[in-house]
DNA sequence: TTCAAGATTTCCT
DNA sequence: GGAAATCTTGAAA
């Protein structure tokens, strides 16, 4: 018996995607252009699997990261070492990262095999009626801790049945701020892309819009 | 082999 | 508002 398994997700987490009529979209969702699935994304929901149980939250938070050109990127100037594979590949898969040696990010993978680009799901918020206080998963790093998403799971592909998976129901569309991605000063010109969406009515994004920003 | 820096969070003043 | 925590990755030597 396991006391502390980093992997388990925050039991008041727990939902049932079929009864919150929930389903993932087609592999082609994934593959279309980088900007547009970050801002279709806000408002889908993050589900991770554990010992036979559905956990997940509403996604209210995404920065798109666009490949070879975005010096903020992990692949940046074509990089595809062994901790960036996954953004190679086809999308609609993970890829997952540690910073300042603690902290994972999730991402969801997008475009085609041989184009790295992906979306940060950068904060969420527990399900309807649930016990999850509003800022449990207010950041990449309290999303990835909450749900129990680690390294260990870049590279699943979210579609096919896996542990991990991203869903969408037919409610409406949320109202979308746009501001310019946090923390990423270093990269030059990139660090004013306008490529962070999060939805305006959340409690739960990471940080409030910058001065300059919103829509 | 070495070393600087990071797609963050939390606690301190 | 500022800094510490903490360690893997990536690039240089």
């Amino acid at each position: 018996m396991i006391a502390n398994n980093p992997n388990r997700p925050d039991p008041r987490l727990l939902f049932d995607p079929a009864e919150a009529r929930l389903e993932p979209p087609p592999r082609a969702f994934f593959r279309r252009d980088t900007e547009l699935v970050a801002r279709a994304l806000v408002g889908m929901h993050i589900a991770r699997r554990f010992r036979g149980r559905w956990y997940g939250a509403r996604i209210v938070e995404t920065e798109a990261y666009l490949g070879v050109a975005d010096r903020a990127a992990h692949s940046w100037g074509g990089r595809r070492t062994e901790r960036v594979a996954p953004m190679w590949a086809d999308g609609g898969r993970l890829y997952v990262f540690l910073v300042y040696g603690m902290h994972h990010c999730a991402n969801v993978v997008t475009r085609r095999e041989g184009v790295p680009e992906a979306v940060l799901l950068r904060a969420a918020e527990g399900p309807p009626g649930g016990a999850a206080p509003p800022r449990l998963l207010s950041g990449p790093g309290k999303l990835c801790a909450a749900l129990g998403i680690t390294t260990a799971d870049s590279g699943l592909d979210l579609l096919g049945g896996g542990p991990v998976t991203v869903l969408r129901g037919r409610g409406r569309r949320p109202r979308l701020g746009v501001s310019p991605r946090i923390g990423v000063d270093y990269a030059a010109e990139a660090k004013d892309w306008r490529l962070r969406f999060f939805d305006t009515e959340s409690s739960a994004v990471s940080k409030a819009p910058s001065r300059r920003g919103g829509a």
